[in-house]
DNA sequence: TGTTCAAGGCTGGACCGTAG
DNA sequence: CTACGGTCCAGCCTTGAACA
């Protein structure tokens, strides 16, 4: 019985669920701050805040941010410059390709825009196929895979000569970077995060440990590919930092084991809604604990929120909603969906989710 | 409220060139 | 030869605006 369901799903850390809707919220999103350059004692940081929103308990702050340590004076004198020249403004209104396209800087715009795109539904998607492989591979929380295979299950087409474009292969070595760069900070206990003075902790989503290159000939840097060039190593070997898969204390969402994280062709990933709105079922399921592990009920306002659907036209949300819940209807994560009549004008809500395709760990 | 239209952002694949 | 680097552009999708 046990081996049957671990062959059928995977657990993912439920306390990284919990905070991954916010820890990836874009610039659209309200409680979202712009990027801000900031030092303390500790070092350099180029940093993004997700401030709290204090009637929803799921909606905590995190703050998301790139440490600058090694950057020289010159450099941190420049970083300042190219960021009082940003106009931040019309950066969240044009797209963000758009802001950054006037700095000249590779690195600074690299910088910038792993940022500002952080967690976004393709770094979501490696992030659950590293946690499946992480279950197959059943060596704690240290995964060791080849970036090809990754990119084939992430449902990228190959060359005639059978190679992945370099395009697809650069993005790879940057998403791994930033999830390896980018640093979470947030309560430590994310159920009572909003007090005061509550205890933080600081994580990344994972760290690279090591890496291989297999034509010898080929000098490598990590950091140099991400900053700089459209380089990849073939295989990587990292440590999922929110980790307690089936361990005793058991703080897990289990996923199906089939779980589609192909990215589609022609379509933007940060209009995947699919996968933001399975994340955010996921994290509701840790978030709200029901009792019976099936019946999710959830406002619109944040259903709508944490989907980044904020657009003007709200019949327009709708389409796109109730779209997104067909989808996830057909893939048998929803097993029904209904809209409760509100009360005061507040719509929300009631999921039935599938438990033989997500399930949270008993309570 | 929902539809239609035009404009434009983002992604990845084609194509081609280059370095080692 | 393979992997990297750059340019171009089709396709998907969203957005704002106008309108029924």
């Amino acid at each position: 019985m046990a081996s049957i369901e671990r062959d059928l799903t995977f657990p993912v850390d439920g306390q990284l669920l919990m905070v991954l809707p916010r820890a990836g919220a874009s610039i659209n999103n309200p409680d979202v701050h712009l990027p801000i350059l900031r030092s303390d004692g500790d070092g350099y940081y180029l940093e993004m805040r997700v401030e709290a929103d204090t009637n929803d308990a799921g909606e905590v702050a995190v703050i998301r941010r790139v440490p600058l340590e090694d950057l020289t004076t010159d450099e941190w004198e420049e970083l300042k410059q190219q960021y009082d020249s940003l106009d931040l403004e019309t950066l969240a209104a044009q797209g963000i390709a758009k802001g950054l396209e006037k700095i000249q800087d590779r690195k600074i715009q690299r910088l910038f825009m792993a940022l500002l795109t952080f967690l976004n539904p393709r770094q979501v998607g490696i992030v659950l196929y590293l946690y499946k492989l992480a279950d197959e591979q059943n060596n704690g929380p240290v995964v060791t895979f080849r970036s090809n295979n990754l990119l084939e299950n992430l449902g990228y087409s190959r060359t005639k000569g059978g190679s992945f474009h370099a395009k697809v292969r650069s993005q790879l070595n940057r998403d791994l970077v930033a999830l390896h760069r980018v640093e979470l900070v947030l309560a430590k206990s994310l159920r009572e995060g909003n007090k005061i003075g509550a205890e933080v902790i600081i994580k990344s989503i994972l760290r690279i440990k090591s890496y291989k290159i297999e034509n010898l000939s080929r000098d490598f840097d990590l950091a140099k590919a991400a900053d700089y060039t459209y380089e990849l190593a073939d295989s990587y070997t990292v440590s999922l930092e929110f980790f307690e898969g089936s361990s005793r204390t058991g703080d897990y969402v289990l996923f199906a084991g089939d779980v589609d994280v192909t990215q589609k062709l022609g379509s933007n990933t940060k209009n995947d809604y699919r996968t933001k709105l399975l994340i955010y079922l996921a994290s509701r399921l840790k978030w709200d604990s029901p009792q019976d592990g099936q019946y999710l009920t959830i406002s619109k306002q944040y259903l709508f929120k944490n989907l980044d659907l904020l657009g003007s036209n709200s019949s327009r949300n709708n389409q796109i909603f109730w779209r997104t819940v067909e989808e996830l209807q057909q893939e048998g994560y929803i097993l029904g969906a209904q809209e409760l009549p509100g009360k005061r004008k507040t719509p929300s809500i009631q999921f039935q989710i599938n438990p033989q395709k997500l399930r949270p760990s008993a309570v």
